[in-house]
DNA sequence: CAGGATCCATGACGATACTG
DNA sequence: CAGTATCGTCATGGATCCTG
């Protein structure tokens, strides 16, 4: 790996995944596939609409996800993940193992702590 | 993977990535070795010494790094991965190859809606 | 239904000066 | 040498209200 400044494309990774509810929402589309507004909304507590179309549009822009619109009334648009997304999976898998593991390590310094505190 | 938001770790390993020069201040400590403060300094052009102290300190918080202390004047104070830190290179290398792919995807994009200007 | 438009709080990041 | 201390800026995220 190029590790010069200059020529390291980690960032360039990271900033696709960057953004609170990006994660969660790639997640969504990689494990349920295509959704609608709404059912994506239901299913991120607490994401607000603004916050929610952002970061959808960011994807797309990115073509990570793909946004369909229906054009009808009411309304509806469907996102999926693109096959360029799913390149992604096996990053978010692994960041979400290690995550796992970091909770784990976290609970177990604390502990460490507590006990040496007595 | 459990995608459940409150139970996704994915967060958990953006959050120790996430800073502006983490990144590289891994990468740079995981192929070079151990390295004094105005060392990691030269090789992260741009960097502000504030900076490069509050990343390290939250690097140190989470296990990642190890800073050690050796009381003299002028202090010298040494700077490495430890042992828990080093498992977050696969996933600093995927995300590099990911990134690199993903540099070359967009610009073959550009050069399409270039085309079709045309 | 799926958003767009506004306004606002917070914190990340940076420039600069100073110090044990 | 390896930081700290201040101050300022700007982007991110959020609350709320409006609309084709």
């Amino acid at each position: 790996m190029n590790i010069e400044p200059e020529l390291c494309k980690v960032e360039d990774a990271l900033g696709i995944l960057i953004g609170k509810w990006k994660p969660i929402i790639l997640l969504q589309l990689l494990k349920h596939g295509t959704q609608r507004f709404g059912e994506l909304s239901r299913h991120l507590p607490g994401i607000t609409q603004r916050m929610l179309t952002k970061q959808l549009r960011e994807l797309e822009e990115e073509d990570i996800i793909r946004r369909v619109v229906y054009p009808q009334v009411p309304p509806k648009v469907e996102y999926s993940i693109t096959e360029y997304g799913k390149s992604l999976e096996p990053i978010l898998n692994a960041m979400h193992e290690w995550g796992t593991m970091h909770t784990l390590h976290k609970q177990e310094k604390l502990r460490n702590s507590a006990d040496s505190q007595e």
